[in-house]
DNA sequence: TGGTATAACATGGGAAAACATGGGAATCAA
DNA sequence: TTGATTCCCATGTTTTCCCATGTTATACCA
């Protein structure tokens, strides 16, 4: 079976002035592992950046390929919004990507951002914006709990 | 695997008197890499012209002549229609293609025009029209929030 | 165990390459 | 010839690449 590839923990990194910031070392040996390349777009729900691997995109693509839905409306538009905002984002030699000015405006970020992983994607935050949305996540995750199954929380 | 072919971003270029305008560079990267070609047509929904690699409407005419009874009548009329619309366009050495009074026409472009990427296939707009269009979108698609899947939106 | 050497990483700045774009010469067609 | 199309070169800008430095984490040794 193939090795499966998660983003994790939370990292706080520095944006200069030419709004590069460096990728966590854990994210850039993922990219590496998977031979994949890292996308990034403006979240749909919130003040934050998104990104995964173009696998992922790639599967999407794929599914919306199929001639049936060549014309579909729906679709179309759904195409247009995800893949009119993504774009790769390939780190250099010293494990940095450039953010775009859009995407650091739609996040507010300014000199520095947090990584946050989500598994088969991250999000990148304003610092400060992040920690109240961890705050909120955590108000409702307790809030939920004993609706939680699976997850260890039989203890 | 096969490499992955995905059209991305958003990008403004001007159109010059000639009618040149420069194809993304990605876009170019794309069209190296496949071997193939792009190809235009007047979008049968949009005041937009779009286009793909040629390899797609060669996929899409296999299919509808393998599967006889698959494609409705509908479908095989919008699909002569494209056919009949499209054409090859080739980039120069500096990576610019020359659309033809026709696409610009149809897709009110003058001097400047936004390529927006959909994936297997990309789009060219006036970039007011664009800028309209995408709200739609987004207003639309918000709406439908709830029945996203895959595409980036459970958080 | 404590301390030091080594490697990995984050970050700043400058050089080099790629890119978008304008203009003109050469080529072709009506 | 006239108009259009292709090809080529020039230029300013943006992006990418590369080197240098300080910091943190890891490995090693006494």
């Amino acid at each position: 079976m193939r090795k499966t590839f998660l983003f994790m923990d939370t990292v706080l990194n520095k944006v200069d002035a030419k709004g590069r910031v460096s990728l966590p070392s854990d994210y850039r040996a993922i990219v590496k592992e998977s031979e994949s390349e890292i996308v990034c777009y403006r979240s749909l729900c919130a003040p934050c950046i998104e990104g995964c691997l173009e696998d992922l995109l790639e599967k999407l693509a794929s599914e919306m390929e199929d001639s049936l839905d060549f014309f579909s409306q729906k679709q179309d538009d759904l195409t247009n919004l995800i893949f009119g905002d993504a774009k790769r984002y390939p780190f250099d030699s010293t494990g940095r990507i450039m953010l775009s000015e859009k995407l650091l405006k739609h996040a507010q970020i300014t000199d520095s951002a947090v990584f946050v992983g989500k598994g088969r994607k991250f999000q990148i935050w304003n610092p400060e914006n992040w920690e109240k949305e961890e705050q909120r996540i955590r108000t409702e995750v307790l809030k939920n709990r004993p609706s939680l199954k699976g997850a260890g929380n039989e203890s």
